[in-house]
DNA sequence: TTTAGCACCCATTAGCCTTAAGTGCTAATA
DNA sequence: TATTAGCACTTAAGGCTAATGGGTGCTAAA
């Protein structure tokens, strides 16, 4: 069998490039009549030129009369080779230079007002994951009693990392106990990276409680409760604008709205879309996104403040893609200049 | 003119009660023919009482040939004198048991536990807000320094309700003062209710941080923010199971899907849903719900861990009222045995 | 190589008819 | 007197047909 490679010539990408950016806009098919403007010829030979288009893969019909509407191969070859790019508004910019400007916020916040803005400016959804990083080291341990059986446990790191656990202890076991042995272990394990905080739990504290103290597997628990929870507990998931899913067109129907919705209310579906990779500005068309065929993914990894993760925006593969990747761009040289 | 007070009889009562729980099951007008077998009558008496029923709003018709439909007023008539109480299964039960019977979880964390199986076993959305009860009062506050120009600030009540904020100071200022100041601040107000920590801050603390520090302003500004922050972001607000909406047959169109969920995602809208109202268990049809009139709204009141504040389950006006109920009373027996 | 012209395709809409489910009213019945 | 059977009437919904409009591919001429 013969081979042939058929290169796209400069008018067949011009086209390409209205039919995507058209269709973007008006969300319906495009006939070839509308192009003649655009493309400065009749609509016969945009017929025959999208006829090339569509053998290639990059355009497709509904049914045989009807128009032509980009396929998931027409809009990756479009971000790829035809997109330009495009400037964030003065307004757009003004929002997003508010939340940078503000210095006090935890990372979790910072996170979460950032979906909220990027959710405003580009009306889809957004969504974080997000970890603690390696470098963070324990700061400080600390337990506060409340009264003779409860108790609450801090865990804070370097980065400013937060956490705290509330816990009922045996009445058998003295408070005051359990407060100094925190003392020991806050002075042993200060300066440990999360990651050996386990280990050096297990092999260094474990046996000096256990000279110290009678109960010492319920006291020793409690520490090690504490920082397990700390550990496993360390991903941090946003989801931000769920409904702005409903004000784009081509969810129309309801059984399509719910399957979306529903999607983006369960968390293990929403962490196939956030999955870490190493590229700059990531996009994942239909199918390529591992969640859902009816929408694109824009990906972006971050790393803020003693976190890590990935913030993604979610539409419809009729995304405005020029102005999502100049969101995540700007967002993206913000967290360079602050990062670590 | 004569006024006469037209009482409904048994019958019409038991028509009633039938033609709202039918609704509720069919969603769909219910007509004369099929209440012969459960009034034991024939469809032409029926439709008679059905006549009376509409003269005094109880039940309406969509068009002149249609079958009923409660009314806000049937649906209030109902909730009132015709439902019956309802046990939950043992299923049921089983989910809210294990909920309660976990001990260390933090308030919050409860409370939105508690709402994800009350939305699971109604499948309607569920909400709380809460806020810090009065009874707090100032366990602990604690600076931690994370490097030279960065702490976290903590803050924790005697009900184990903690807050951090991480804050940076101007390079001028030593941060072993702050550390220095906080143990003074700590000595002195431990103990002190929530309520009046500002102010003690103002005129019992102000004037010691002047005389120690040279830059007392911003030193005092740090605790200033970190106990403002505290009192003012006292609000807790959950909303769990928004897209449980979409699985009602009378939200089918988008519009409405939109109308409703766009409402849900919105924290202004949803606080005028979560009123504290002292009743026990309060039921709120359609326009009396202050949010929407296609949506019923049944509130019950908690006070837990030194957080108070309503929860409350958002579904259509055809709710399972019997149910919802039912769940909410158990949820009451329980909050009773555990508050305060 | 481009384009005008034409036959053809099909989704959508409007109009019409039928059916099914309901009503209110009247007159007969228990 | 309360109930019921019977009947004329109403309406939403579903199915069918025809018309319309926006689109196509192909052929032949420019």
């Amino acid at each position: 069998m013969l081979k042939v490679v058929i290169e796209v010539d400069e008018r067949q990408k011009n086209l390409l490039k209205e039919i995507v950016e058209s269709y973007i806009k008006e969300v319906k098919p495009i006939g070839s009549k509308h192009l003649c403007d655009k493309i400065h010829c009749s609509s016969a030979t945009i017929r025959n030129e999208m006829a090339v288009l569509e053998h290639l893969g990059y355009i497709e019909k509904n049914h045989i009369s009807s128009g032509r509407v980009p396929s998931e191969a027409g809009y990756r070859y479009y971000v790829e080779n035809l997109m330009e790019p495009k400037e964030l508004s003065g307004e757009d910019m003004l929002k997003l230079q508010t939340l940078f400007s503000n210095k006090n916020l935890t990372v979790s916040d910072a996170i979460e007002k950032c979906l909220e803005i990027i959710s405003d400016i580009t009306n889809y959804t957004s969504i974080s994951l997000g970890e603690y990083s390696d470098e963070n080291v324990l700061r400080q341990i600390n337990i506060i009693p409340l009264d003779e059986t409860k108790l609450v446990a801090l865990v804070c790191t370097d980065k400013g990392i937060v956490k705290n656990k509330q816990f009922s202890i045996p009445p058998d076991i003295n408070m005051m106990e359990v407060v100094k042995i925190s003392e020991i272990v806050n002075k042993m394990l200060v300066g440990t990276p999360l990651s050996v905080v386990a280990e050096r739990l297990e092999f260094d504290i474990k046996p000096i409680i256990s000279k110290q103290v009678e109960q010492y597997e319920a006291v020793y628990g409690i520490f090690y409760d504490a920082f397990h929870d700390f550990i496993s507990n360390n991903e941090n998931i946003h989801v931000v604008g769920k409904s702005k899913m409903l004000n784009q067109p081509e969810y129309s129907d309801t059984a399509e709205i719910k399957r979306l919705i529903s999607k983006l209310e369960d968390e293990s579906e929403v962490r196939k879309i956030v999955k870490h990779d190493n590229r700059d500005i990531s996009i994942y068309i239909g199918s390529e996104s591992n969640f859902d065929d009816n929408v694109t993914v824009v990906k972006t990894n971050y790393s803020l403040g003693g976190e890590e993760g990935t913030i993604a925006i979610i539409g419809p593969k009729r995304m405005e893609y020029d102005r999502v990747v100049a969101v995540l761009n700007i967002l993206n040289k913000w967290l360079e200049g602050v990062g670590d």
